[in-house]
DNA sequence: TCCTTGTGCAAGTAGTTGTTTGCACATCGT
DNA sequence: ACGATGTGCAAACAACTACTTGCACAAGGA
């Protein structure tokens, strides 16, 4: 995923509203904005910038039926930033099993 | 982690620049903002909003020795965005997991 | 004691984000 | 055919973000 997907997919997630969002389409499937609108202190429109945030980022998808069109959650780009925390956690805990190593060869200190 | 913290972690993450900042300070620990500004195209000033963006998250700390700031990645709360995201995909599963038992308990449409 | 270097603060600017309102259009059920 | 409902588009707004420049201050080394 290049670089542009996963600020795309931070960003997305960096709202209370728009992780609600994916919760509720995870939990129940497929709604409307304006379904999802009902229980969201904003309005539809609102509703719908923040799904387009989360179709930028592929975290939902739009699927039109009759007059409606229906939203429904699609969390594989989550893969992806979940793996770039993961490999800078491991990073970080090489970094430091590597300083721990380092201290454990060090010669002590005279007393 | 309260959901403001959520928030600040995914927005600090939504940014290229924060990204490889926590990188490289993951790999090779401490470093003052002059310095880290030093391979990237913008001024000190900037990596310090940068480095405070990151400090607020959590994700950075800062301290000071003689007349440096040494910032240092502290990547703790990666865990709870993690943990966000991990729940999230796992209901997906579960779901996606129930509709296949429903479509295999599905009796086979004529043909 | 200078000169250099690292830092902090404040003001200013350009661009983006979150949200509302208003209106026009499409579709469904009666 | 008509009213209710779901949608789309555009303008307007305040608030925020990412940067820059300029300057003052502190600390280290020759």
């Amino acid at each position: 995923m290049s670089g542009d997907a996963l600020d795309a997919v931070f960003a997305a997630l960096s709202d209370p509203t728009r992780r609600r969002l994916v919760s509720r389409l995870v939990r129940e499937g497929p709604h409307t904005a304006t379904d999802l609108s009902r229980d969201l202190p904003m309005t539809r429109q609102a509703v719908v910038h923040h799904l387009q945030a989360l179709g930028d980022a592929g975290l939902v998808d739009a699927h039109r039926d009759g007059r409606e069109v229906r939203y429904r959650a699609t969390p594989e780009p989550l893969a992806d930033a979940v793996a770039w925390m993961l490999d800078t956690g491991v990073r970080w805990d090489e970094r430091l099993q590597r300083l721990r190593t380092q201290v454990e060869a060090r010669p002590r200190p005279p007393r």
